[in-house]
DNA sequence: TGAAATATTTAGGGCGTGCTAAAATCACGC
DNA sequence: GCGTGATTTTAGCACGCCCTAAATATTTCA
């Protein structure tokens, strides 16, 4: 692609030429790991994506010549102001595919992942609008993530896991990862979706199993599982009655809007 | 992409790994070439895929390497079995994706070929079966093409064009190329879609202007245009009154199978 | 029939993305 | 404060797909 005479080409842009579909998942990843853990580094970045380091920092050197991240040798990479736009756009295209394909056309929880990666970098913008209309523009997808605005901000706040809960307390299940069919489907089995609700009833010590309700249920997990799974506390704790830890947990909003 | 060690990989298979996007793209164009011209010619190739024709003679060395063609030097290319059931798959996934965009998302009909253009290489067998189902299995797109069953059969018959009728014969709109969003625009604007009845009402001499009444209404259009729409005669031509050409002008079903 | 026009292929590159092996740098514990 | 192991980068290469220029084959027509 080096000196073509591309003709007039299209009208419903698809992305901007130099978003190839490995520069798109690279950034997600980075943006990924940026938020998760502050930065990102050289290895992280080869592990997201499978791929040797020597790759990445070749990768690397090729975004930050194009102004998308910022990279100090040795030092891991930031995204520049346009590398977390083109991230997040990415990730609302692959959010909103998510959330249509359950919802429209049936696919179970599990199987969305894979096809809404092939699909992020093929639709234009133009359809992912359309589709997020037909779904009356949900805020969340099928796994609770939150889909970023058009407009590149998002609701990204660190929630609590299952496994920081204490004993006692039902809190509102908000999200898991969406990478990991095998969970998905488990959590299915055991009707742990986005919106039940959760209260923990006795942990095991050693980091042994959890005793969960969950809804109407009763469900013994491990440590691992509930560490993957994103809770909430609930708003108002019906009045009176049991006092647990801190009523208003509601973490401080951070925006994650400029840095 | 030289020696990945993938890993598991997926359950929803996208495409088999030879098939990547350039390949796709150039199977589909030679299979249109040849079933229009009975051979496909590198510069033909060149033109269609807007690529310099040393380019087309690299790719097809390749794909006939991998047994997808049949290729005599100097003499041009010829789909195998392999390669037609390859070229069939990604038109049946471009027609499936065309029909569902105008008829679920509400896509204009001249802007569905570059966004099906794009998912046909994204979308795995799965997605697009269940498009089809939500359809109805559909059997042509928006632009009166045969959608390819999933098995590789299509009813590819060649059928004439509003330039070919004789003046006061009356036909049904079949289909017209859905690579021309002008046109595209034009038809829809002078209610020329598949379905619709068409009279050619005159002819104007030296290849001049047609007059032809369009459904209900009269328009008057030029050769290159009539040269572009497909029509079919009309399966019973109302008993009696007018005796127009030929009343069992069902071509041949040419049904496009083997060779 | 033979030369000009046209079509096709070869030769020689470029760029993007990936890999391995080896060198450089960093980080940490003694 | 220094060696050692882990991390990161450099060096060198492969492969897919594209390009231009030049060579070669085919076709056409005067």
């Amino acid at each position: 692609m080096s000196a073509r005479t591309s003709p007039a080409s299209a009208q419903s842009a698809a992305a901007p030429p130099f978003l190839t579909e490995p520069v798109e998942d690279y950034l997600k990843a980075i943006y990924e790991l940026e938020t998760r853990t502050g930065a990102a580094a050289t290895t992280d970045v080869a592990n997201a994506l499978q791929v040797a380091p020597a790759s990445v920092t070749g990768m690397i050197r090729r975004l930050a010549a194009q102004g998308l991240l910022d990279h100090v040798p040795y030092r891991g990479v930031q995204l520049t102001e346009m590398g977390r736009r083109a991230a997040l756009r990415t990730i609302r295209r692959h959010r909103i595919l998510e959330t249509y394909l359950t919802q429209v056309l049936g696919y179970a929880w599990d199987r969305v992942h894979d096809e809404a990666e092939r699909l992020e970098h093929a639709a234009s913008d133009d359809l992912i609008e359309r589709m997020s209309a037909a779904l009356g523009h949900p805020t969340v997808d099928p796994h609770g993530a939150p889909i970023p605005t058009a407009d590149g901000t998002v609701d990204e706040r660190n929630h609590r896991t299952i496994a920081d809960l204490t004993v006692g307390e039902t809190v509102r299940m908000l999200r898991v990862s969406d990478k990991d069919p095998e969970l998905l489907r488990y959590l299915a089995e055991i009707a742990m979706q986005p919106g039940v609700s959760i209260t923990l009833l006795q942990r095991a010590p050693f980091d042994g199993p959890l005793t969960l309700r969950v809804g109407s249920g009763e469900q013994v997990v491990g440590s691992t599982l509930a560490a993957q799974v994103l809770v909430e506390s609930l708003p108002v704790p019906e009045a009176s009655a049991s006092d647990a830890g801190s009523p208003s947990t509601r973490p401080r909003s951070a925006r994650k809007s400029s840095r």
